[in-house]
DNA sequence: TTGCTGTCCGGCTTATATCC
DNA sequence: GGATATAAGCCGGACAGCAA
């Protein structure tokens, strides 16, 4: 069994066509459809289902292809550690944050003081950064969801109070706090469902006796801010996002009733994966940023 | 017409045998 | 032990045939 061949299994098992494989490949569609006919032959089983045509991955393949991605993570990781080892490795960077208000600080402090480390970032809902981080897609993620698991390394960073944002022309802009209760009738703006901050607040109201009526859902948070501030609707915010963008919505007040509204933001890596030295030191970097916003 | 499989062939790699 | 020759096996392209 050869890599190549393994490599080619994993493109026909994704889009399920051998010409298009083969076109994805860069090698005629023949060529790729004995490779895969010795695959199967070398294994003992056949791994796609053919019916007239069409090929489909079966039970077998699917199992089988989970293995070979697994292989290929390996090797990529494998390769990482490798470079680190060699000092070669300038640094890359894969980060999911449910959070973006801090980002800009945080990524630009960081780049600063490591020029040529590469950062790549993801914006998820929490089902969709747990798969990745499981499957070792990501090194880090900054979360508002306790991601946690035998293999998860969760480390709270730092519990903040949420706050309701209003319009300067709303009804409530001036007041210093509010019930919950009374925002029963408000239109709001937030984050899709399947975010964790938006399971929260939706869980604070269903609490509070109420459905939140979220008339505009988003996957940016940032563009929450933007349409806040056109007045189109009133939203939850945590502390932190709301300092960092005070000027932009000065009208924030705090949650009266029911006490305790507040929300953790963590730091989440996985144990089972290799976690490259520049990861590593950003990881260092994460927690003294935060810690350094606590003292402050 | 489109898409897959099978056959044939040339080129390449690897294993084995032989020679120096 | 190292260099060279040979055989076997695999890969990939071209082409033909078959099925939907």
């Amino acid at each position: 069994m050869e890599l190549l061949q393994l490599q080619y299994f994993q493109t026909v098992a994704k889009l399920e066509h051998m010409s298009k494989a083969a076109e994805a490949l860069n090698i005629a569609q023949p060529s790729l459809s004995k490779t895969i006919s010795r695959l199967e032959s070398s294994i003992g089983v056949p791994l796609f289902d053919r019916h007239g045509r069409n090929i489909r991955l079966n039970a077998f393949g699917k199992a089988f292809l989970q293995r070979v991605e697994r292989i290929f993570r390996e090797l990529e990781e494998g390769k990482r550690e490798v470079l680190d080892m060699a000092g070669l490795n300038r640094g890359s960077i894969t980060l999911a944050a449910s959070i973006t208000s801090v980002l800009p600080e945080l990524l630009g402090d960081f780049l600063t003081a490591n020029p040529n480390v590469h950062i790549r970032q993801f914006l998820e809902p929490t089902a969709e950064m747990r798969r990745m981080m499981e499957n070792g897609e990501i090194d880090l993620c900054i979360s508002t969801a306790p991601v946690e698991g035998p293999d998860m390394a969760w480390l709270p960073l730092r519990t903040e109070e949420i706050f309701v944002i209003v319009h300067e022309r709303h009804r409530l802009a001036g007041q210093e706090s509010v019930k919950l209760t009374d925002l029963k009738e408000e239109p709001f703006i937030g984050l899709r469902p399947g975010y964790w901050f938006r399971t929260l607040t939706d869980e604070l109201c269903i609490g509070a006796g109420f459905v939140p009526k979220t008339m505009i859902e988003l996957d940016e948070a940032d563009a929450v801010v933007l349409l806040l501030r056109k007045g189109l609707g009133i939203a939850f915010v945590p502390q932190l996002a709301w300092e960092k963008r005070a000027a932009f919505m000065p009208n924030r007040l705090r949650i009266a009733d029911p006490p305790g509204c507040v929300v953790t933001t963590g730091l989440v890596w996985s144990k089972k994966h290799y976690m490259s030295v520049a990861a590593q030191r950003f990881r260092q970097f994460i927690i003294d940023y935060f810690q350094r916003i606590e003292s402050e």
